[in-house]
Formats: C-alpha cells, sequence, structure tokens
DNA sequence: CATGCAGTACGATTCAAGTCGTACTGATGA
DNA sequence: TCATCAGTACGACTTGAATCGTACTGCATG
C-alpha cells in the first residue's frame, strides 16, 4: 500500500507559467523571504501550517503573504481539515530557474 | 602604462552590505529585469549609457529606474562626462548570490 | 559664449502592496 | 450539538513604487 491520496492542492500556476519576475517579486518581501528560507532549511520535505513558522503577526496578514508565495507559483498549498499546509515548488523551481533555491537558502542576511 | 583611470562610481552599497531582499526587489520590475538580462548576455565587460539600450520611455523614467537598480546594489554607474554609464557588478553579485546572475541571463520569458 | 545634448531633479498623479481589525467558515472533538 | 480552533474574506488605511511632464545641470563642440 502506498500513502493515502493527497488532497488537491490549491490553485496555482502551471511550472510552463512561472515568470521570473513575479517569483522574485514574491521572494524580494522580508517576511515571504524568511518564510521560504526556513522552510527550504527546516522543511523542505513536508509541508507546513501557517503556525508551524511562529510568525508574530495578525492571522490576515499571514494569509495575505502566504497567498502571495502560492499565486506567484513559489508554494503549492494543500488543505487538509482545518490546516493549509505550505510546501516549496522545489522541482518546478529548479526546472525553470535552476541554481535560484539553493542561493535562498545559503543565503545568510548581514548581522551588523 | 595601463588604460586610463576610470571615473569613481557614483553613490553604490558596499558588497557587505548586500541584501537579497532589496537585490530581488530590484530585480523584480520587468523593464529592470530586462535592462539586467540585456547587459549581461550582450555586454558583461563593458558599461552602457541609458540610451544603448533602446528603451522607448520618458528621460524620467529611464533615470528612475536605472538609479534604482544602482542603490539595490545591482549595477555601478560611472560618470563619462555627459554619460552616465552602467554595468552589472559581476564579481560583487556572484561573491555574495552565487548562481543568480547566471540564472537571470539563462532565463527566457515565456512567449505564449 | 552659445547651442545642443545626456541625463537629473522635482513634483504630481496613480496604482499596487503591506498591515490589520473584525466577522466569518468549516472541520474537529467533547 | 455546540464550542473551539486554523485559517479565510472583506474592507479600511497607509505607504511606497511606477510613470511622466517640465524645468534644470553641466559638458562639449563649434
Amino acid at each position: 500500500m502506498t500513502s493515502a491520496a493527497l488532497p488537491e492542492p490549491l490553485p496555482e500556476p502551471a511550472v510552463a507559467e512561472l515568470r521570473l519576475e513575479t517569483v522574485l517579486g514574491a521572494l524580494s518581501d522580508p517576511l515571504r523571504l524568511g518564510i521560504i528560507r526556513k522552510l527550504l532549511r527546516e522543511s523542505p520535505e513536508s509541508d507546513r501550517t501557517c503556525g508551524w513558522f511562529g510568525i508574530d503577526r495578525p492571522k490576515s496578514t499571514l494569509t495575505h503573504h502566504f497567498k502571495a508565495l502560492r499565486e506567484a507559483g513559489v508554494t503549492r498549498q494543500r488543505q487538509y481539515g482545518l490546516e493549509r499546509r505550505s510546501q516549496v515548488r522545489v522541482d518546478d523551481l529548479n526546472a525553470r530557474f535552476p541554481g535560484l533555491l539553493d542561493l535562498v537558502a545559503a543565503w545568510t542576511p548581514p548581522t551588523p
């Protein structure tokens, strides 16, 4: 037996539709960049709920940013009961923009 | 004899100050991304005037975007008499964000 | 020195994005 | 069945970015 079927992903752009400007725009927000860095470093395999990130912002703000990431094609979101979990679209992004995710994961902000 | 001294670059962030969000933000504008792609592909060595790009926009708009690129640390600008020429800070960006420029140069927009 | 030219500076306008409060939805478990 | 909990939807507010017209600067060449 394989594992149980996953819920369908929420609406997202197809691989062929991914645009570099859009993806870079999504990653240019500090909060969103932090989300993606944390996902890549700490959970590249499994998807995570909004709460997992421990971001101290109102829930409506978080919804806004997670939606922006999904609509830009950076993340995939699935609904599991109450929870909406996010994961980075690693394969799709590596296929279309090779090196981008490595770079994002490797980068550490300057600490002056 | 080496070649003549270059004019001093206009104010720009130091390598250590480069921030990924900022650079990605600068590249997320379609017009600016086009500028950088053209520079990387057609003139990675020498610097170019605003006019060289052949962009059909008012001059004040171009000034705005070239300044944004410089202030984000993506380009270096030098004043040669009347002309202000721009070049990509290839070494600095490769040192800080390895792979980013390759990716930008390699990418081709979808043609639907 | 005066004209032309590359590009800037400034200010106005417009539009998109980030932020957040409040009300809502829909699955879960007592 | 009813309360709880994760997260959304909507709308208001505010800020910042893009765009562009017009006026300006300053080198360069006659």
